[in-house]
DNA sequence: AGTCGTAGTGACAGTCACTGACACTACCAG
DNA sequence: CTGGTAGTGTCAGTGACTGTCACTACGACT
């Protein structure tokens, strides 16, 4: 009965954050999962390449909408600011996954082999950032330095934004920009950033 | 025969290093490396928590390292110049271990699986040093933005200098410290620091 | 209406990573 | 030489993941 395909992967997905929700990452079975689902467990290999796989769908069209400004920026912004500009395009996602991510979040927090996997996930993405900059003519060296720091920046934001949970991310992000700022400045000041350095160094957190 | 438990130890670390390179990650069985290294692949397991764990093994002993320089600094450093001095404490490991790890990066180039396990390793470390930076009064937000920021910085440093093989890392940080600083001040000039930035955007890469 | 291609699926068998339990052996301390 | 401990072998079992083949819904084309 393959109404759709895309129903099945639903129903699995569902089934996958229930019983890992209800009973642990570890404690259940694939074979629990397609049940639930209403499949067969081959069925659920055919979707999803592995068991940690299911929670880390749709990952492609973040990777989509992040890459799209930088590749569509007509100015010549600096590579951090492109980076900035990405995950600022993926906020809306993000509000609307909101509570997913939570029950997401919770699960993967107690299993170490789902925090691995995020982990490649969240690098996989930065590669995919450093191939668009690298687009634009930026040396990858830089690319992937700056692409760094804008998965720190935006790290720091996006904590913040889920501990106290009603504030605007973009102006987050803008404030985590200003604090790796004074981070650098701190570690090595230059011998003229010194005296802005004093100036500004007790605007940020 | 248990003559000491670390020269098994050690067996199976080379005779995974070895078959991984000849046949590939996926196409080697944990029985194999048990088999070669002369003892049962139950043995392998009591050594090793998994198939992946034997190409990163002393990882404990560069943490130590590492987070030794954060809880000796006697002076006031910065957040950043801390994680920097923890990097440039391994130096030595790193160099130490360099034909290794050129093998061992060979191997995990090529392998999903053993990417993404390096990749938690690294996160591992990076939650290391969040903590010992916590220890001295540092804030957790603050001591994770730095700390994912030195992470970049080194990284930076890092690919340099495995592709010219002869320059020295502390200095290859260093410089990757002044990019990253141009970097933030790009992104985001200051008011009075635009005026600084032209005169240092040119002295980058 | 019938035919064909395609995508999704079930069924089955098999490999292999990993675990628990128990017994055995080398070594060290008294 | 007695006992404790650490390292190991053996065996049996679970569960993730794969290859293969046959089957079924569905849309397109004639």
């Amino acid at each position: 009965m393959p109404r759709s395909g895309a129903q099945a992967r639903a129903r699995l997905r569902e089934a996958a954050l229930d019983l890992y929700a209800e009973r642990g990452y570890d404690a259940t079975t694939t074979a629990e999962i397609a049940a639930r689902a209403g499949v067969t467990e081959r069925t659920y290999f055919r979707h999803f390449a592995d068991k940690r796989e299911v929670l880390f769908d749709g990952e492609a069209e973040l990777r989509e909408v992040m890459i799209a400004p930088i590749a569509a920026a007509q100015d010549a912004p600096s590579p951090l600011s492109l980076v900035l500009r990405a995950y600022t395009a993926a906020i809306p996602m993000f509000v609307a996954g909101r509570p997913v991510a939570e029950r997401r979040a919770q699960i993967i927090a107690v299993t170490p082999a789902l925090q691995e996997r995020a982990h490649a996930k969240s690098a996989a993405l930065t590669e995919a950032l450093i191939s668009a900059l690298e687009q634009r003519g930026i040396p990858e060296p830089t690319a992937r330095l700056a692409t760094r720091a804008g998965a720190a920046i935006f790290e720091r934001a996006s904590r913040a934004w889920t501990g106290t949970s009603a504030q605007d991310l973009a102006a987050l992000i803008t404030q985590a920009s200003h604090e790796l700022r004074t981070l650098t400045w701190e570690a090595m000041p230059g011998p003229q950033a010194l005296a802005s350095l004093a100036a500004t160094a007790d605007d940020g957190a």
